[in-house]
DNA sequence: AATATAAACCAAAATCAAATTGGTATCCAA
DNA sequence: TTGGATACCAATTTGATTTTGGTTTATATT
C-alpha cells in the first residue's frame, strides 16, 4: 500500500473522485445518492473519509442530508407545513373574506363540473339542517359544511386541502367576534335562498351560475360583516 | 323467543337502542365507537340492523363512519390538510394545474387593483432575467419569482400564504419530473409574450385582462405539459 | 315473497416488527 | 495523532398483519 499521508491534499481529492461519481452517476428522479455504506465501498474509501467529503458537499450546499432517509442533491425542501396559527396572526378578517371570493366562486364552478347525485344529496341535506338549525352555532356547523362539501365535489384533493387551509385560517381569525349577536336562529336568512341557488346551479350543471351564485353570496356575507361593524 | 315480528317499528327501536347506549356509555376522548362486530354482539343485534341504525343517525350528522378508522360521534373533522408532503402524497400533476388555473388568475386579478410601482419594478426585473436565464434551472427560478411577486402584488398575506402552499405541493409534485429535457435554455418560449402582456395589463390597471392573461398563460403551460407526456 | 342473519370478501387505514440510514462513539493499528 | 473498522443509536422507511367500515352472497325464517 503507498502511503497515503505523503498527500497532504487527500482529504481534497476525494473531494474532487466524489464530484466526479456525482457529475457521471445518473441518480434517481429524487436526486438521492447510494447510502454511505455503499458509496464508501464504492469509491474505495472509508466511510469516515466519505463522510469528510460529504460534509464539504453538504457546507457548499449541493447537498442534504437527513437520518433514516438518505443524502440527496440539491437544496433540503422547504419545511413542509403552512403554519396557521402563522397565517392567522398575519391576517385578518377581511383578508379571509377577499380570500374566500377569490377560492370559493371557481372551486364552485369546479364543482358543478364534478359533483356527484351523492355530492348534491348531500349539499340538499346541509341545506335543510341549516333551516332547522334552532341555534347560531349549529346553522353555522351546517353551513361550513356545506361549503366544504362543494369543495370536496370539485374531487381535487389540492383544492379541497387549500379550502381546508382557508377555513382554519378563518376560524383562527374570527374566533371570539360577534359573539354578542342575537341568539335568536333565523327565518329568511339571506343564505338560505342564496345556498339554494349554488346547490340548484351545481345540480342543473349551470357552471357560470355556480360560480356566480357563490360570488354573490360571498359578497353578501361581507357586505353583512361590514355593516354590523 | 318473544316475536319480534309483532313490532313494525322494530328498526327504529334499534335506533332507540342505540341512542341510549350512546348516551350512557362514555366513549374515548375522540368519541369514537366500538366496531360494529363488538357493539352488534353487546347490542345482542345483527351487524346488518346495526349498519341499518347507524345509518340513521349518520344521515343526522350525529356520526360520521370510516372504513379503517372506526365510527366516531360528531361531526367529521376537516382533516386539516396544512401538511404539504401529505398533500403532495395524495395530488398529482393534473390537480396542481388545475389548482394555479382557480387560484391564480383571481390573485393577478386583486394584484392588478394593488400593485405598487416597486412590485411592478420587481415584476420587470423577473422578465428581463428569465429572458437572459441559460438553463432551464434558472428560468424556472425567475419564473417561479415572477408568479409569487404578482402574488406578493396582491397584498393578501393570506392570499400569499394559500399561494406559497399550492407552490411548495406543485415542487413536490413535479420533482423529478422531466429531467430529461433538451438543456438548451429558450429564445421564442411562449412564456415570454404571456408573462408580459400579463405585467402590462398590471401596469395599465386592466383587471380584466390581468386576470385573462394569467389564464391564457396557465392553460397554455397545461397544454404544454400535457403534449409533451 | 320479503326480510333477517350469518359468513365471506374487499379495500382503506392503523399497527407493529424488521430493515435502512445518517450520525456518533469506541477500540485498534499504523 | 490519524485513519479505519466496528458497534451502536435514533429517525425513517418498508412490509406484513390486523382492524375496520362497506359490500356481496347464500341461507334461513316468517
Amino acid at each position: 500500500m503507498l502511503n497515503p499521508s505523503a498527500d497532504p491534499n487527500l482529504e481534497k481529492g476525494i473531494v474532487t473522485q466524489l464530484r466526479g461519481y456525482l457529475a457521471q452517476s445518473d441518480l434517481a428522479d429524487d436526486g438521492r445518492l447510494p447510502p454511505e455504506r455503499e458509496l464508501s465501498a464504492a469509491l474505495g474509501v472509508s466511510r469516515t473519509e466519505l463522510r469528510k467529503a460529504l460534509d464539504v458537499l453538504e457546507a457548499e450546499g449541493q447537498l442534504w442530508r437527513h437520518v433514516g432517509k438518505g443524502t440527496f442533491m440539491g437544496s433540503r425542501p422547504l419545511d413542509t407545513f403552512a403554519d396557521i396559527a402563522a397565517l392567522a396572526r398575519r391576517s385578518n378578517p377581511a383578508e379571509v373574506m377577499r380570500a374566500r371570493i377569490v377560492m370559493e366562486p371557481e372551486i364552485c364552478r369546479a364543482a358543478a363540473f364534478t359533483a356527484t347525485p351523492e355530492d348534491i344529496g348531500e349539499m340538499r341535506l346541509c341545506l335543510a339542517r341549516s333551516r332547522q338549525a334552532d341555534t347560531w352555532r349549529r346553522y353555522e356547523a351546517w353551513d361550513t359544511r356545506l361549503h366544504r362539501t362543494i369543495a370536496e365535489a370539485s374531487q381535487n384533493t389540492l383544492l379541497l386541502g387549500l379550502f381546508d387551509t382557508l377555513n382554519a385560517v378563518r376560524r383562527a381569525v374570527t374566533w371570539g367576534r360577534l359573539r354578542t349577536e342575537p341568539v335568536k336562529p333565523l327565518s329568511d336568512h339571506h343564505s338560505f335562498a342564496e345556498h339554494e341557488a349554488i346547490v340548484d346551479a351545481i345540480e342543473h350543471r349551470d357552471i357560470a351560475a355556480a360560480a356566480a351564485g357563490m360570488r354573490a353570496h360571498l359578497q353578501t356575507v361581507e357586505r353583512k360583516l361590514l355593516d354590523r361593524q
